[in-house]
Formats: C-alpha cells, structure tokens, sequence
DNA sequence: ACCTGAACACCGTTCAAGT
DNA sequence: ACCTGAACACCGTTCAAGT
C-alpha cells in the first residue's frame, strides 16, 4: 500500500528527512513539497480534514491538480507529510528536573501540537509515522525526561506510548465535546432515552446518569491550560502507578 | 451537522434503540436497519473501512444504492450504527470480584470488540456514540467493576473513558504493526536513516534504536490473549495508580 | 523538467417516477 | 409505502501532450 523507494522505506519518510530533493532543473513555477504540505494544513487548520482535497491543495496554490503529483505519489503520501509536519518540536528543549515534572511538560508540548492541529487524531497512526523527523524529536524528549528512572529501554518506550496515546485520546475527546453546539442533547431528548434506560438494564449508569455525571460533561472553560480533568486524571494515575513500579523494584 | 429527531436526539441514536421503526405498510421487499448495518460490518470486517460505499452495501444486499436511503439518511449515520453495533456486550455479565481484576476482564471484553471489529478505531468517538446502547452497557459494566470503590462519579467515568481509550490505542497499533507485512523496513532502510539521526541530534533516542528498542517491537507472536506488553503496561500502570489514590484518600 | 487538459472510474446524494 | 433510474456535483488518479 504506502509506496517505498529503492531504500525500503516508505516515500513519505525519505520526503520528510529532505532526501528526496527535487530536481531542480528546467522550468520550475515554485512548487515544493514545503509549500504543497503547508497550504494542506492550512485547509486542514481552518476548513477540517475532509476538506483536503487534491483540487482544493492545488488551487490554494494557484496551481492545477495534477502538478502535486510531480511531488506526492498519493494522497495517502501528503496525509502522512501533513501529519510530522503538525507536530513541530523543536530541537534540545529543556525539561524540567524532576522526572514527573519532566513527563507533565512533555505531555503539554504534545497536547498544544494536537490542540492547534485536531485533525492530525483523524488519521490513522501508522509505522510510517514513527520513522519521521519530528515523531523521533518527540520520542528522544520523551526519553530525555526519563533519563534518570531505572527502567529497560522496552518499558520506556512503552510509556511514551501510553502518554501519547492518552493525551491524543483526551484531547479528541476535548475537541468533540467542544463541537457539541450542533449536537446539545435537549432535556427532551435525555427524558426521552430515559424511558429506554431502565434501572433494570442498567443498575449502574442509572444513578450516575440522573446526577448528571455522564453526559453533562462539565462545559469546559476552556480558559487556560490545566482545565481538562479527564487528562489530568489520566497523567496522574499513569505518573503515580510509574511512581509505584519504581519504588517496589528499583 | 448531524441529524437529530424532533426528540433532539441524534437520530442514528433513536434508530439504535429502535424508536425509527420503519413503517411496515407497502410492499416491503424486506430491507431493514438491522440488515443493512450487518452487511455494511460484513465488508468492513473482510474488505476495510474504505470498502464500505453505499453502492456495495445495497449491492451486497440485493438492491440499489437509493434504497439504502429509506433506512438511513445520511453515510454518517450508517457508521454511527455500525459503530454501536461492533461492540456487541451482553447484559448481566458478571466479572471477578476485586475491582482490579473486574476492570482487566472489562478492559479484555473491550479488547475483544476491537479486535474483532478494528475498523471501528477509524471511526471518530463522537458524543453520539456515548448515547448508543452498547456503549451504555459497557459504561454500565465499568462501573459494576468499580462498584465498592471509594470514588466520585465523575471519577469513575474518567477511569472508564482513560482505560477504554487506552485499550483502543493499544488494538490501533497492534494492527497497525501486525500491518507490517507491506511496510516492513530493511536493513538497508534502517541503516539510510540512521545517517540522518545523529546522536547529535537525538542523544536519547540514538541508544535506544541501536539496540532496536524502538521500531524493531516484538513480532507479536499473536498466539493468545495476554502477549501485547504495551496494553498490559499500560493498563497496570493505570491500575497501581488507582491503587495509590485510593490508599492515600480512602 | 515541470506543468496542463482531457478523460476515467469512482463517490454520496437528489429527485421524479414507477408499482 | 417502498424501491428504481437517471442525473448531479464531486472525488483521486492516468496519460498524452505542451513548453
């Protein structure tokens, strides 16, 4: 499926490391594979994924639709282009010192790339996606904030994963509930399911439901950082369960 | 953007808990919600997501495209169904009696939904999936595990969406390397890039690869249940944490 | 070499018409 | 009432042709 070049590695990869030059010779109207992945992400950023089409890159651009394909095989290739080039990191960032404090800013960085790019949790994470530039960048961030903690390289990696994955999870979750205005459950339409919702078929989620506690979902002031409580229970339960392991074997 | 009811309920929500029945008066060629979703997972399970147009399903089913639209009034509402519908969870089920096992076996029976249906991690988690049936009997479950656990509502739906979401995460990038057989990255490969991830640039993460630490990842020996370490570190991490929080406030 | 124009085989969805 | 046929406005991608 994902195209490879002759190093056996996916196109995608070998384009976003800068090793697929362009050939730069004769008649060239400026295209590049800078511009075609940005002017993706800014229909992305302001009109959603779905309105990332190969037409609408391309006319962005000024040019016609076929041009990209000088420089993208596919559009799967752009998608995965599209998705290094939203996580921008910078180089030899400084964590904070102690390990948790490290992991807690490290998940920031990866919550502000996905919340200024929502739509990178619509594609899929794929292995292509490990071997880019800026995916690396956040894994050696990762381990540069565990540098200290007596653990296998296995179990390290394992927990950068378990961390990316939930700040992505939570911050999808974030960006749904946020999209709830054309949604709005009336009370009409909770009254209505509760007729369907029996104590009987569910002992459990009956009485949580009435105290308003599973759908009313806390209207998020999304005023500053810290104000999602369903990633900051996550990243403390995954923090101090981290704690835990370390203190009954190291 | 999604179609709600005069109830103000989504309606593929309404459809779900079999309040749209279609009016049985005509002739009726025998079509039905319940047929359509099932040949639409049917492709979906055999051929991908992306095999599943309107023009396949009602050609699967015998009929053209159009008719699929008595049924349902929009492709969106068909994969909200679908949605609910891959998650099949009987009611009353009884799970283990301390709250940490209650909630692997839980995690498990999700992992299993997943595993037999992943398509379903492509879809995006949306509010109206929380309203489906299915979903409210998983929530349900949930909370029956933590049942005696000294935790407010709103925490308990915050372990519940953490752990659900890990397992999803966890079944993504199962597949996605089990996926491999295409991508698989040689040597060759592997040794291109490591021209371009120097030790100067990626001081931590450098030691780690050459080890293969980072994208070799076991080759899944895919034989049971309890080989994937990811979704068992993640999830014991997550549990020693519960543990920690209740010790220290219980 | 880079880009264009025309064309192909698909999509999801609407609408008027049949029974 | 349920279903069909024709049509519309889109997709991604190909290929041969222009400069």
């Amino acid at each position: 499926m994902a195209d490879t070049t002759e190093t056996g590695l996916p196109r995608a990869v070998t384009i976003a490391w800068g090793m697929q030059e362009a050939p730069q010779r004769g008649p060239n109207r400026g295209l590049s594979h800078e511009r075609i992945v940005a002017a993706a992400i800014e229909i992305a950023d302001t009109q959603g994924l779905s309105a990332v089409t190969m037409q609408a890159v391309a006319k962005s651009l000024g040019f016609t639709t076929m041009s990209l394909y000088r420089y993208v095989s596919s559009k799967e290739e752009l998608l995965q282009l599209m998705q290094d080039a939203a996580l921008p990191l910078q180089e030899k960032v400084k964590l904070p010192q102690s390990w948790q404090q490290g992991l807690r800013a490290w998940a920031n960085l990866l919550r502000e790339a996905y919340r200024s790019h929502p739509w990178v949790l619509d594609l899929p994470r794929g292995q292509a996606s490990v071997l880019m530039p800026n995916s690396m960048r956040a894994a050696d961030l990762g381990l540069q904030a565990m540098r200290e903690l007596p653990l296998s390289d296995f179990e390290k990696v394992g927990i950068i994963l378990v961390i990316s994955q939930h700040v992505a999870a939570a911050v999808e979750l974030e960006q749904n509930l946020a999209a709830e205005d054309e949604v709005e459950i009336s009370q009409e339409g909770m009254d209505t399911l509760r007729e369907v919702v029996t104590a009987e078929r569910f002992p459990h989620l009956v009485p949580v439901m009435d105290t308003g506690g599973y759908v009313a979902g806390a209207p998020a002031e999304a005023d500053d950082e810290g104000v999602d409580p369903e990633y900051d229970l996550g990243l403390d339960l995954i923090i101090s369960g981290l704690e835990q392991r370390i203190s009954t074997q190291g």
